[in-house]
Parts: structure tokens; C-alpha cells; sequence
DNA sequence: GAAGCAGGTCACGAGGTCAG
DNA sequence: CTGACCTCGTGACCTGCTTC
């Protein structure tokens, strides 16, 4: 018998569900729980709101800000660059997760004060 | 069988896999001592914080990270694998000291959510 | 006034360090 | 290898400003 420490990505209980609801629209992590909470478009956690134009939670909100102010020059990805980012291991890797928030269209004039939400 | 920190997939902490196990938890060690201080869950040592998702000491806190960085397989358990772990004697046995950390829930994504709200 | 976001704050924990 | 101590990124809250 071996005891090993190896970590591997685990799910433990978001994403789940998403099958059914996925039909409706856009894939798993843009869809809304319900109809007042919605998902952040980076890690998929609880939005706190509408930050740098993506609905996004305080934790990708305050890693955007960081990276853009200070201009980070975060350690390259020391794996193939397409790191999972989900809540549970968001901080993982930093490289591949300012990729995310690049990529879902966070910016720093992405104001958008309509009434987006629900 | 292998002994991963998170492999498992699910929470570890209710997934002790036994019903029977579940009855009679180690008693003492998840007690606080008073109103501030709390104990390590691994050995009863007097914990420094709230590490992989466990309250624990700065022992088991690093003993846990060494073991998850390098993938590090302990020689197995030279007795019958239940040593107890307690602050005295935690180091006289790596497997049962890991094996312990897993069962009490320790993991490498194992963040504080208290704050989520559900 | 109400609502909602940018930016600041700072306790807290992950990971590093290095005598022992 | 262990663990007391250290550094610094994280994110839940807070504050002040902008837009309805
Ligand atoms: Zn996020
Ligand atoms: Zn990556
Ligand atoms: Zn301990
Ligand atoms: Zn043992």
C-alpha cells in the first residue's frame, strides 16, 4: 500500500448541475443560478457585480486590478498554458488566470452602468 | 490502494468513507481549548490557523505542504497503519501522519469559505 | 436619494526559509 | 526532515465617486 500525495484537480460541487441549464444558453460559467444571482465569467464563483465590463467576483475583480496597476509580469505558465480556472483553484496558477480575465473581456474602461445584471 | 490528499474527488471531511466511522469520531482534538485557542485536528497540538481547509499547527501545516509539493511516497506503516498522532510522538510515523491529515479533510484547495454566503 | 462600480484596506493563509 | 518565523498575494469589506 503506497501513500501518495498526489493532488489532482477535484470538482467538489459546482458544475455539477450544469447540464440542464447549460441548454438554455451560453456555456456553464455566463449563466445566471437563478434569477438574481449570476456567475463570474473567470472562475465561475458568485459575481459580486459588473467589474472592468465582465460580471465577475471580488476575488478575479481585486486580481485584475492588482495586475493592471502594478504591472505584473506574472511567472509564465509552467504547464501548457490552459490551466483550469475554477474557484476552488484560481489561484493556482496566476499566469493562466489574467489570460482568463483577458480573454472573458475585462478592461479597465469597461464601464457598462445600465442595468445589465439580474 | 493509494492515499491521495484530494484525489478523492469530494469533501473529505464528511466522506469518511464509513458510516460506522462517523459514530465515533476522535473526541477530543476538534475542541477548542477556551474561547480563542483551537487545537491542530491532526495532532492536538495548539493550532496557528486555519491551513488546507483544517485548523492545524505549523507542523502538520508544513509536514502537509512538503508532502503535496514533492510528491513525496512515505514508507509504509510498519505497525497496522493506526498509530496514533498526537503532538508527542507525530513524527515517529509519516504515513499515519499523512494518512491523518487526509482524514481530517486536509486538502490543497482547502480555502476558508465560511465567508460564501452558501 | 438610490444603485452600482473603482479603488483602498488589511486580516489571513500559502509557500519559502533555514537553524536545529 | 522538522517547524518557528517570515514574506506577500488574496479577497471580504469599506469608502468615495459616478450615473440614474
Ligand atoms: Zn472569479
Ligand atoms: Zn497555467
Ligand atoms: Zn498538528
Ligand atoms: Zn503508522
Amino acid at each position: 500500500m503506497i501513500l501518495s500525495p498526489d493532488s489532482s484537480g477535484q470538482l467538489p460541487e459546482s458544475t455539477t448541475d450544469s447540464n440542464t441549464m447549460a441548454s438554455h444558453r451560453e456555456p456553464a460559467l455566463n449563466l445566471e443560478f437563478d434569477g438574481t444571482t449570476v456567475l463570474c465569467r473567470v472562475c465561475g464563483d458568485k459575481a459580486s457585480g459588473f467589474h472592468y465590463g465582465v460580471h465577475s467576483c471580488e476575488g478575479c475583480k481585486g486580481f485584475f486590478r492588482r495586475s493592471i496597476q502594478q504591472k505584473i509580469q506574472y511567472r509564465p505558465c509552467t504547464k501548457n498554458q490552459q490551466c483550469s480556472i475554477l474557484r476552488i483553484n484560481r489561484n493556482r496558477c496566476q499566469y493562466c488566470r489574467l489570460k482568463k480575465c483577458i480573454a472573458v473581456g475585462m478592461s479597465r474602461d469597461g464601464k457598462c452602468y445600465k442595468h445589465y445584471g439580474i
